[in-house]
DNA sequence: TATCCGACAGCAT
DNA sequence: ATGCTGTCGGATA
């Protein structure tokens, strides 16, 4: 079946709707058999036992529900076992009016007007068989261009290669460039009158050598910089004045080849008109950009995520306007405040957002003027549009991106023009689109370092939108100029250093924003609203009469690179204190709220901060060793196999390595570990000695002063934490699908890696505190991750973790718990801790034993067992900031005991 | 200065 | 697409 086909029985199904024929329609509409939809309707296919609901193995799970408990019961639902069980694809809750639906395979959600429903059918495609389509081929006409364009800039480089002698002579290669392409749109797209002019008059009037070409391209960008063109040749006059923004400067055109000026023609012949300025300009700015070649336009962000952002921001509310706008004055006077607003983008690479944006308040324009025309009646006064380009501001530190983001601006502007003719202009009245008046605000220069109320100056009153996506980079992965830019940004505070490079643009945004009418909101990089960096950012936003207005939890980043990988990201919006109504998204569903932490949660604004020792009374929990070795002092089964077949006393310096990885997945690795007096012996076997030396080989390189001392020990772990003893162990990193963080349990033949913590001279009960549901509640909450999934730290995690004391009889009943964990474990030896702990494959006995053990710990905390997670945090919350105050206010007297 | 630890527009399978 | 490494700079005592 054709999507298309579904989309009309969609339609069809809404038209003649029928509440109690609804949901078999939805399955017939997308070519479930008839016979299928009968027996189901029969009762022989339900697999429900409970009255009114519907659930269709592998396929739906369906109820009506009470219009204020659709979005709770939809949660409900997606957690529900007995459901989970016969694998519905899809959840879909309705009161006939609304509906709600969550894809239990994807995680996305619908949540939308029943009667939208044929706008949105492809949220259901995969009911048909087939999963939603690909959009990545809808780019080819772009990506084409893009390849094109590369051939011909290589080509010219070769050509002229004294170009990269400076820096201006690149910036003029950039605007050379984008000079071409605004040609090959005009003569496309109706821009320039005559279409194919440009390609044409380049054919007939340049030798095929390509000698001429630089000339001809010379004497053309003259002429288009000229209002007056009376005293030039036939083939130049023909041409129209464009302005004197983009050809203004006198550049001289690169030499061409005639192998440059064919693919100079080619592409003049490509369809331009069919090339979407939203994203061709991040693909052409790869071009010039070596390192991204192959992945074009990696970083661009797609017109959904861009919406995410800018709905929420200001689109919504100016919709809402519109909407209560009944009057002609009124509708003027919205026009009239939307000509006003700027629209700021301080990392504006080739514009995207600037616009999507654009497009988006030029659609509303229109609608608010078509408004108007039905008020008026018959003889409407339509004006031309009052948005103007010069609201649109940007800074971009890249020359190139800069140049595109511009003329995407006069791009843009084209298009809406015509669409604005289109649906206004019946009677044929246009206007010239040449010369081109005025130009976006966009500037280049580096964000960090500008000052943005010179790129966009802003008044107490006016109203000012800061957008974007700008660049992430952790504290470990910025270069120095990065580095200097972050110094300068936090130049007033402690403590920064181990912020992301994002952290520059919100600190900017609000002080930008400050006693301002101005909002902001950027998609980030999650990890500022994780870990450690919370408590590092986030008062330096909230402490100045600023809160989180809304935000888009993680999802994961998708890009058409290849061999990139994916990150998770929010979108957060940030405005001066007003009381209005904050919204919280998780995928597509929205939340009224009454606060939105910086952890992203409905929750007070709590931080959690890294601690040294326990804020409970539990044993000390420290990172494992780290051998800093390069690979040298670490041995997989071969390795160690070989070494010892050869060798059978280097069995006695040989441990058992346990990181994460071998934990989860149960393979084996080994590691040379040593003790001080057997250094001497181990040097006597060649092949350790030849690992020892490339181990001091590799940390004598190393960049970091206490890593080369380490070259003079090459022989030992860098970090070496091990100590005598059995010792738990908590893998550092772990997925996000996991109920239960899988714990270890190990004996000192086992040197645990630095991707783990562990806790040495440790009792049973222990185990449980750290395997039960409150632990990984909390963990998720406070935890940093590495894309979805979470980061164990000790300082972090379990320092902080709010235990209550217990006694020694309560700790004696939990170590039966924890005994009957590892009992049922062990009734599968085959299996690894992957298979034990994927929520899908959990043998049934763990689960109760673990179940069991969830109960047991939640009574140290009280006695009335808790309804959700919900709850279990809320309660971990207010323990944590109680134990807190105790804990300061006894550091205080202690400190003050000393003093005495 | 010694020691300890979180993070990763990531990295490997 | 899933699921966790190892090296590094930064913070703390």
């Amino acid at each position: 079946m054709k999507s298309t086909e579904i989309k009309h029985n969609v339609q069809n199904l809404i038209d003649n709707f029928s509440k109690e024929e609804f949901v078999f329609d939805l399955l017939v509409a997308y070519g479930i058999s008839k016979t299928s939809v009968t027996r189901l309707k029969k009762g022989d296919y339900n697999l429900s036992k409970v009255d009114g609901e519907l659930l269709y193995k592998k396929k739906i799970f369906y109820k009506v529900e009470a219009s204020d408990k659709l979005l709770s019961s939809i949660e409900e639902v997606a957690k529900e076992e007995r459901i989970l069980k016969q694998q519905p694809r899809f959840a879909i809750l309705t009161d006939f009016k609304q509906l709600v639906a969550k894809d239990l395979k994807l995680g996305k959600n619908l949540d939308i007007q029943l009667k939208e429903l044929p706008n949105y059918f492809d949220f259901f495609l995969p009911l048909a068989g087939s999963e939603v389509y690909n959009a990545s081929n809808n780019n080819e006409a772009d990506r084409n261009a893009s390849y094109k364009m590369a051939d011909l800039y290589d080509l010219l480089i070769e050509e002229n290669p004294a170009i990269y002698n400076s820096k201006e002579s690149i910036h003029n290669l950039n605007i050379f460039l984008s000079r071409l392409l605004f040609c090959f749109f005009a003569e496309d797209t109706e821009i320039f009158k005559d279409k194919s002019i440009f390609t044409d008059t380049l054919a007939q009037h340049t030798a095929e050598s390509g000698k001429d070409t630089h000339l001809f391209l010379n004497d053309l960008f003259d002429r288009l910089n000229t209002e007056n063109a009376d005293h030039l040749p036939e083939y130049l006059r023909k041409f129209e004045y464009v302005n004197g923004g983009l050809f203004g400067q006198k550049i001289a055109s690169p030499i061409f080849t005639s192998k440059a000026r064919k693919t100079l023609i080619e592409l003049g012949d490509l369809n331009w008109s069919e090339i979407n300025p939203d994203i061709f300009g991040s693909m052409i700015q790869a071009v010039v950009d070596k390192d991204y070649r192959s992945d074009l336009g990696m970083h661009y962000t797609s017109v959904e995520n861009i919406l995410k952002l800018i709905k929420p921001l200001f689109l919504d509310e100016l919709y809402d306007a519109y909407e209560n706008a009944t009057t002609i004055n009124q509708l003027r006077a919205l026009i009239k405040r939307i000509s006003k607003i700027k629209f700021f983008d301080p990392a504006c690479g080739s514009g995207n957002f600037l616009i999507i944006t654009y497009k988006e308040i030029r659609l509303l324009e229109i609608k608010i003027l078509e408004k108007i025309t039905d008020l008026e009646g018959q003889s409407p006064t339509i004006k031309w549009t009052e948005i103007q380009l010069s609201q649109f501001y940007g800074i971009e530190i890249d020359d190139f991106a800069h140049e595109m983001a511009i003329l995407s601006l006069w791009l843009a502007e084209h298009q809406m023009n015509k669409v604005f003719e289109e649906r206004l202009f019946d009677y044929g009245k246009s206007k010239p689109i040449l010369p081109l008046k005025e130009a976006g605000q966009i500037k280049q220069g580096n964000a960090t370092r500008r000052d943005w109320n010179e790129v966009c100056p802003i008044s107490s009153t006016d109203e000012v939108y800061v957008i974007g996506n700008p660049p992430y980079l952790g504290y470990s992965r910025q270069d120095e100029t990065q580095k200097e830019d972050m110094k300068i940004v936090f130049s007033r505070v402690n403590n920064y250093k181990k912020l992301d490079y994002i952290a520059c643009w919100f600190y900017k945004g609000t002080n930008y924003i400050q006693n301002t009418k101005a909002k902001y909101a950027f998609v980030t990089t999650n990890s500022i609203t994780q870990g450690e960096q919370v408590a590092l950012l986030w008062p330096l936003v909230l402490s100045k009469g600023q809160e989180i207005d809304f935000a888009h939890q993680s999802f994961k980043w998708t890009n058409n690179a290849k061999g990139n990988a994916g990150v998770a990201v929010v979108i957060i919006g940030v405005r001066n204190i007003d009381g209005t109504d904050k919204f919280l998204y998780n995928q597509n569903l929205k939340q009224s709220v009454k606060n939105i932490s910086p952890y992203l949660a409905n929750t007070s604004n709590v931080y959690v901060i890294p601690r040294n020792k326990t804020l409970s009374k539990l044993s000390p929990m420290i990172k494992g060793s780290s051998p800093g070795d390069n690979g040298n002092l670490l041995l997989d089964q071969e390795e160690k196999d070989k070494i010892i077949s050869k060798n059978p006393i280097t069995a006695k310096f040989i441990k058992r390595y346990i990181g994460a990885s071998e934990f989860i997945k149960g393979t084996n690795r080994y590691c040379i570990h040593i003790t001080e007096d057997n250094v001497k012996e181990a040097y006597k076997i060649k092949e350790l000695a030849e690992r020892f030396e490339k181990v001091e080989i590799f940390r004598l390189n190393s960049k970091k002063l206490a890593t080369k001392k380490k070259a003079e020990t090459p022989h030992f772990f860098d970090e070496d934490k091990h100590q005598e003893g059995e010792f738990i162990l908590v893998p550092q990193t772990g997925s996000e699908r996991r109920n239960y963080i899988p714990i270890g349990y190990f004996d000192d033949s086992y040197v645990p890696s630095n991707a783990t913590r562990v806790i040495y001279k440790v009792q049973p009960w222990l185990f449980g505190v750290i395997s039960s549901r409150m632990h990984i509640v909390w963990v998720k909450a406070v935890a940093g991750r590495l894309k979805m999934d979470m980061q164990y730290s000790n300082t972090l995690c379990y320092n902080t973790f709010p235990f209550p004391d217990i006694t020694n009889k309560q700790k004696e009943n939990l170590n039966l718990y924890v005994f009957a964990i590892l009992d049922e474990r062990a009734k599968h030896p085959s299996k690894t801790m992957a298979q034990l702990y994927n929520p899908t494959t959990m043998p049934k006995g763990l689960l109760q034993a673990h179940q069991a053990l969830d109960t047991a710990i939640e009574q140290c905390y009280r006695l009335q067992p808790f309804k959700n997670d919900t709850e279990r945090l809320e309660y971990l919350f207010k323990q944590y900031e109680e134990m807190l105050q105790k804990d300061t206010l006894f550091a205080k007297q202690k400190q003050s005991r000393k003093k005495k």
